[in-house]
DNA sequence: GCTCTTTTTTTCGAGCCTCGAAAAAAAGAA
DNA sequence: TTCTTTTTTTCGAGGCTCGAAAAAAAGAGC
């Protein structure tokens, strides 16, 4: 039973409200915003005079083009980049990096580093992270507004309500409190999330046209990602960040994965089982821990070059992903899909197979109409996942006081 | 972008509220509305006056046992159960049924009957349903409030808009646009829905201690049907119904399905699976087309006396819903199962190898504490969903117009 | 039988919020 | 300089929910 709407909610989300629709349009009028969110011009007016009031919104006085257009010019309404700041970090294999982002989006500084995370002990991981925090933070102006919200992407499982790392394939550690370490350690709200949801949320925010209500995007890189978006929402499991697409099974009692079980989409179509087989080795071998993206174009190339174990090898990996794709499109229908990663740079050499498999499923009904595009750096969109993930909660926490925010947004200085 | 909250729409939305609370809680007071919905005394108090006066409450005088406590005694309020009724109809496999349900929730009228509607023309499939319900119509006491909603549940697959049949096992036509044909019929607002979909609002109704935020159903039948609440919401297709759990793919080109695909759950773990393993039969003949609930329980009998072809099959069958739940498991974290359906019966035959397999899945972790439960008998369940997603249609158009409501409930008469 | 408690329900005024209409503002066009 | 056109603000009206107080409807106690 949810529970009924009070008066003062209604202001606050219709704050959000508009706070949202000054995000995606970047720099609207009044008028546009109330076209988008469907209220009266009288209240956009009152809400972005009580916004620009708290230092959330600005009028962006020097409009650029002056539109020509007869009548009173329109008013531009953007985000005040000094409102708040976030802080995005990303843990991924051997490699550490967090940046500072302004409420507009602006990134203002970031640092990142090599680790080797598989091998380190659990307490310098986290020091090392802390310590780059750190860092930024004493880092930036004086002038700059304390930041509001910390968002930790890690490839791996978090619990349900991203405070917790369960389980990751870049440490042998376990169980990782990552939210409640940053927030003891620096005082800020923080949550953490799987860098697959993270991607997903940036292709929305960078092809909306694209990538809208409903679509997948897998991560081909050492292990197989995804981040799903359904109905506008994306897709989490019920007690984790869910979608562990790699783990689905292909073939029951097959290859080995690097989780320790049998037949994982991973263990054909991960670095490490495409790797395993161009050099025909058994099945059951334990995968690799790392290998170099050199590597892997190199066995692409040899691949495309002529037909052999390393061709035999992608089309095994488009077959695993291809067949589990068509059990997702069993359950939630076809949507668009984007591989991202290095990985993806070779999908010309997983497409043929993977199509192949689709057509065979029941979700294939219409597997040429089913649109597949790559992005091959993952990085900056898990990063600007994070950094997205950041602000809208930070644009929910300074619309829900109402009145008192700005004490909080341009007083008390945070760490 | 959403569109923003005007100010209607909150005496709308806490309306609704309070005829949901009241549909859940049965016969609940005021203060107890109050209480779940979070509002104050005051606005319960003016809401449930207004819906009295709409003919849509009314206050249950004889209140059973004069609760001995102490103060103003409680004045429960119930749905009157003649603001309104609605028709469910249920098409499976050779056998249609029909009920005339009251506001409450009360079947006051139903009919059922044996069809072959595997060979039967479109037309009369059709021309059958709508004289089942015309007469349904026809019998109801012009005492009885006018038919605002049917909803019709199929085995198969409806359009994400709950209008039209675009596949079913039961009849060999496709594409039936049965919501728009009722309505053209009838003139009541009408949608089709799948019949694990409804099984599952039905179970989340009856034992919401057990089936509340996150439960999956699962029809073990001639076909393997899903239905799975994810967040408390019904889980549909982006373009269909979706949650094709029998279709997802158990092993690639493996066994021959009724859908003619290759290695799906449903051409090992359905009737027709089970029944031709058991006779030793290639798993690349033609599924039978329907198989006696009692041949089933023989097989099933066989299967429990002694080891053989028999239990092997309930054995493979078990393996393949292990995986496929494990695969599911991966995705969505491991949920409470219910298994509805005469298949159910012989759950003790497939469980031990389902468990087995789910244990060897990512989704197996805690594979001891995943729950199941069965149900032998869906067709109730079926009606039942049919029922309430009827009537929380029903609930949602009395609250929409706010005032007129009650000329549309009290006053014409349709069909 | 009468008064006191206790609990539920209703009433009433206050405070917000959104809306539509009208006014004000700020340009370009003539 | 005066019209048009478009955007933004102002202002009063109408609704809604809330809290406090009042009213209602019992049982408990003497």
């Amino acid at each position: 039973m949810t529970v009924g709407i009070r008066h003062d909610d209604l202001r606050r989300r219709n704050r959000a409200m508009v706070i949202s629709a000054v995000r995606h349009a970047g720099q609207p009028s009044r008028t546009e915003i109330a076209g988008t969110t469907g209220l009266s011009h009288s209240t956009i007016s009152a809400i972005s005079s009580d916004l620009i009031d708290e230092g959330v919104l600005f009028e962006t006085k020097g409009s650029d083009a002056p539109s020509a257009k007869r009548g009173r010019p329109q008013v531009a309404l953007g985000l005040k980049p000094s409102a708040a700041s976030v802080i995005t970090v990303v843990l991924s294999l051997n490699y550490l990096s967090a940046a500072l982002v302004d409420y507009a989006g602006n990134v203002t500084d970031q640092e990142q580093r090599r680790l080797s995370t598989l091998t380190m002990p659990r307490d310098e991981l986290i020091g090392e992270m802390l310590a780059m925090i750190r860092r930024l933070l004493a880092g930036r102006h004086a002038s700059m507004k304390p930041v509001m919200r910390m968002v930790l992407a890690i490839q791996g499982i978090t619990d349900a309500s991203a405070r917790t790392m369960l389980w990751s394939p870049i440490t042998m550690h376990a169980d990782i409190p990552f939210a409640s370490l940053l927030e003891d350690a620096f005082g800020i709200p923080a949550t953490v999330e799987n860098d697959c949801n993270m991607i997903a949320m940036a292709l929305r925010w960078h092809k909306p046209e694209r990538y809208r209500e409903d679509f997948i995007a897998i991560l081909l890189s050492h292990g197989i990602g995804m981040g799903m978006v359904l109905k506008g929402e994306l897709f989490t499991g019920t007690q984790s960040s869910g979608g562990e697409f790699g783990h689905m099974i292909h073939r029951p009692d097959g290859a080995l994965c690097r989780c320790g079980r049998r037949g994982c989409v991973e263990a054909y179509a991960g670095n490490y089982a495409i790797w395993r087989n161009a050099r025909q080795h058994s099945e059951d071998e334990t995968p690799a821990a790392d290998i170099s993206d050199a590597d892997m174009l190199e066995l692409a190339d040899r691949a495309r070059a002529q037909d052999g174990p390393e061709r035999q090898a992608f089309r095994k990996a488009g077959e695993a992903i291809g067949f589990s794709l068509g059990s997702l499109f069993a359950l939630i229908d076809p949507a668009p899909v984007a591989m991202v990663g290095h990985g993806a740079g070779a999908f010309d050499l997983i497409e043929p197979s993977m199509r192949e498999a689709i057509a065979r499923t029941a979700g294939g009904h219409h597997s040429k109409a089913i649109s597949f595009d790559t992005e091959p750096d993952e990085m900056p969109l898990i990063r600007e996942g994070c950094a997205m993930r950041a602000l809208t909660y930070v644009d929910h926490e300074i619309l829900a006081p109402g009145n008192g925010a700005l004490t909080d947004l341009t007083g008390k200085s945070v760490a």
